[in-house]
DNA sequence: AAGAAAATGAGAGCGATGCTCTCTAGTTTG
DNA sequence: CAAACTAGAGAGCATCGCTCTCATTTTCTT
């Protein structure tokens, strides 16, 4: 399966890749917006017609970008995840935090083709899902593994779950495949929304005028919710 | 000032409106990236290049959208919060958080427009700078004034507040005269953040498969971070 | 090995966009 | 009333996404 057996296929593989490069590079410096099926073309010395043999349209290229982004940001996280002591987990809580921010620091239109305003009348294709979830999934399995050493000590309550609410976490345990009892899992959910919403505000200027440098602002949540949460300091 | 004197000016301050009520038809039909000024044109039956009198260009046009929506998210949230009696801090503190969420819902395209990532390029000019701050400020003075009758009591401390973040926050409450304590003052931040954060993730489906319908979670969360906040029950 | 089939790239072209320029008709001001 | 200003229309430019056709090259089948 991996072996591209023809010279054309292989070729074709490479020409993809080289698309989605140029594509990226443009993506970097004019938004997504601004990007262009013909000037990608003109970057690769190509007709922009050639460029519809690989993706049948701008969307579609879009979408790829999209999961590459996800992949990307996965792999940033969990790279940062494996440098801490394993069982260090408040150290392995924080440090997936900053590389997130980090990331979308350094790749701020890729964040926002991920976590920005959705193109509109294009709905999310069933591919960037599980990419999507690679971010939360690190979360969970921390506060599983907390949990499991007993170790798992919320800074307070909170309300109880409706079973509406209650049902849903015991859904995303089930699918993620993590046990988690469904307030703490909650709690993650929080902990990500805050993760994620703190760094969209930054980056698309929300926080211009109040914590803005927000690197002591983003230190000072993320350890707010790693008490939350409840994890061992 | 507020009156008009010649007939041409109260002609013009009318197109203007005309053109911006148009325009705003078309954000929630088709979106920010396909609002086309010729379109906005052909439904004013009126040359493309005569709006051009009335909006230097396309970013102009959308900048007075993005005002417009911050006032009428404003507007929405002060009028929920007209609604429960004055001294129920908690019942306006989550009546306020339900109508942001309503009217993020009812206007999807105009709620991306100011809560998405903003058009590449383009900064938020100092005009959007009061409207956006109009939510947030409603909140603070919630928590100022349960603080003030010695009715605030934060659910847990969380970490002490670096200097650079208490100076942050600090000028925060100087800037919204709201005289708060930081610790406090950061906790309607998150707060504020959580809020934002989880009617983005609802509306740009980042919660697909997850907590979708999002009721139950967003319900939840608003009680969590009133007590976060401190709040009285 | 030869011919059929499939994939690739180039070019022209369509309808649409944002925006500029020029010209005309009308309004306001001295 | 005349001069100055303003609003609107129309043509035009460069650009875009995308389609269609045609020639060339590669792969598959016999």
């Amino acid at each position: 399966m991996g072996a591209i057996r023809t010279a054309r296929e292989r070729a074709r593989a490479e020409l993809t890749q080289e698309i989605k490069n140029a594509a990226r590079r443009q993506l970097g410096e004019v938004g997504a917006q601004q990007l262009s099926l013909r000037a990608v073309a003109r970057e690769l010395g190509m007709a922009s017609s050639a460029l519809y043999r690989y993706f049948p349209n701008r969307d579609e290229l879009l979408t790829a970008l999209i999961i590459d982004a996800y992949e990307a940001l996965g792999d940033a996280a969990e790279a940062a995840d494996a440098t801490p002591p394993p069982g260090d987990l408040r150290a392995r809580w924080c440090t997936i935090h900053h590389a997130v921010r980090d990331w979308a620091r350094a790749h701020p239109h890729e964040y926002a083709l991920i976590y920005g305003s959705p193109v509109p009348g294009y709905a999310a294709p069933q591919t960037t899902i599980a990419p999507a979830g690679r971010v939360p999934l690190l979360l969970l399995r921390l506060a599983h593994r907390a949990h499991t050493e007993g170790a798992l000590h919320p800074a307070f309550d909170g309300p109880p779950l409706p079973p509406t609410l209650a049902g849903q976490a015991a859904a995303v345990a089930d699918l993620m495949d993590v046990p988690l009892p469904e307030p703490d899992l909650t709690r993650v959910m929080v902990a990500w929304i805050q993760l994620f919403g703190t760094i969209s505000f930054e980056l698309f200027g929300q926080l211009t005028g109040g914590a803005d440098p927000a690197d002591a602002f983003f230190h000072h949540t993320t350890d707010q919710m790693a008490d939350l949460v409840g994890l061992p300091h």
